[in-house]
DNA sequence: GTCTATAAACGGATAGAC
DNA sequence: GTCTATCCGTTTATAGAC
């Protein structure tokens, strides 16, 4: 499921019927466009409020509290990416066409890059246990991509790369498209994508022409 | 000069004296300091203050306001940049010459990661005008680089990339390094240069082995 | 140049009516 | 479930003494 345990978290919700549900995504989702233009500390409960039309204090009914909010924010995007992502490309066997197929899944992700954006920038906002939480399922992605690596050199497919450094690389690139990547410009998701996983990949491995 | 226009755009300084431009200096360093870590609205005048074994009305002697400081440290780190990599990258006439240099000297500037990350990663809290300014400079930059790919591409050089996405990656992987880079880490600032740069060139040049 | 004191505004969060 | 009203802490910024 993809809003993981946010809503048993958060009591309140514990009996909530299925119009919660989608409210709650509803907020995380109007919550996480304002929060990625202007940052989590710049946007006040107010604003977020008021986009839903609400006042502050009827936000207040459905969340724990401002940080909660950006904590079940970004437990959605690790869900997002664990499922569309992760989950899948663990099941194919040979690491060259795992890797392609992680690239291009990622790097096409433009639904909801705003969340992951927001996954990818605002760790410092969070609570202590709450970013002890996120860091550990960011590591485990990152991770995955890591051993990948190491898999292709071990086949001789890899440049002579470090691949924990590569491995920090691809992300720097990837998550670093959603600071650019305009839905309303002129550069279509696919073609981004692609043109994306294609520099990674020639950057990456041994004589792909 | 390194400063920019700073001391002249805060009037205090006008005819201030080599002292007053060490202190700035040192103010400007120190806020870097604590703003890339906490970011900029989650950090107070009175903990930069602090840091300098000053009061907020102390401090305020030196700077107009906020904004003004997140400016003029911006301001720097685009002086820096010019400084350090654009003006010499363009007396290079071979454009791979000129992306070789310029990749490997923007990487491996690794004394100014925290003024040079603010600028990448702070716009959104500068004021209208002021962010203006920034973004025209940004601009110029990647212009330079954008161009250099297009040159290369001219002399069949650049695989098979469109050359503003290619510009836009490759500065996401490189502003990246300043997130996950730690100087007192196990990877060298050459290391993380050398590696950075090795798989960007492979990525978008044609057979470099 | 640096301080104490304080103004003025804003933010997150809650109480309690409806 | 949504509101009005309010509490309380924090923040930027300044006035004015030394």
């Amino acid at each position: 499921m993809a809003f993981g345990d946010s809503p048993a978290t958060n009591s309140h919700h514990k009996a909530s019927s299925i119009e919660s549900f989608d409210r709650l995504a509803q907020i995380y989702r109007t919550a996480a466009a304002i929060i990625v233009q202007k940052g989590f500390d710049a946007t006040s409960m107010n604003e977020i409020a008021s986009a839903l039309d609400l006042t502050k204090a009827g936000l207040y009914h459905y969340i724990r509290g401002k940080e909660d909010l950006l904590f079940s924010i970004m437990q959605f995007a690790m869900d997002i990416v664990d499922e569309k992502v992760l989950t899948p490309a663990r099941k194919i066997q040979d690491p060259e066409e795992r890797l392609r197929f992680t690239l291009a899944r990622h790097a096409g992700m433009t639904k909801y890059v705003k969340e992951i954006t927001i996954l990818a920038e605002e760790v410092a906002a969070l609570s202590d246990e709450h970013r002890d939480l996120i860091l550990e399922r960011k590591r485990h992605y990152f991770e995955f991509v890591r051993a990948t690596l190491v898999e292709l050199n071990e086949q001789g497919k890899l440049r002579d790369l470090d691949p924990t450094i590569a491995a920090l690389n691809i992300f720097g690139m990837v998550l670093g498209i959603a600071r650019w990547y305009r839905p309303d410009g002129k550069l279509g998701p696919e073609k981004v994508a692609e043109q994306t996983s294609r520099l990674l990949l020639g950057g990456l491995l041994k004589s792909t022409e």
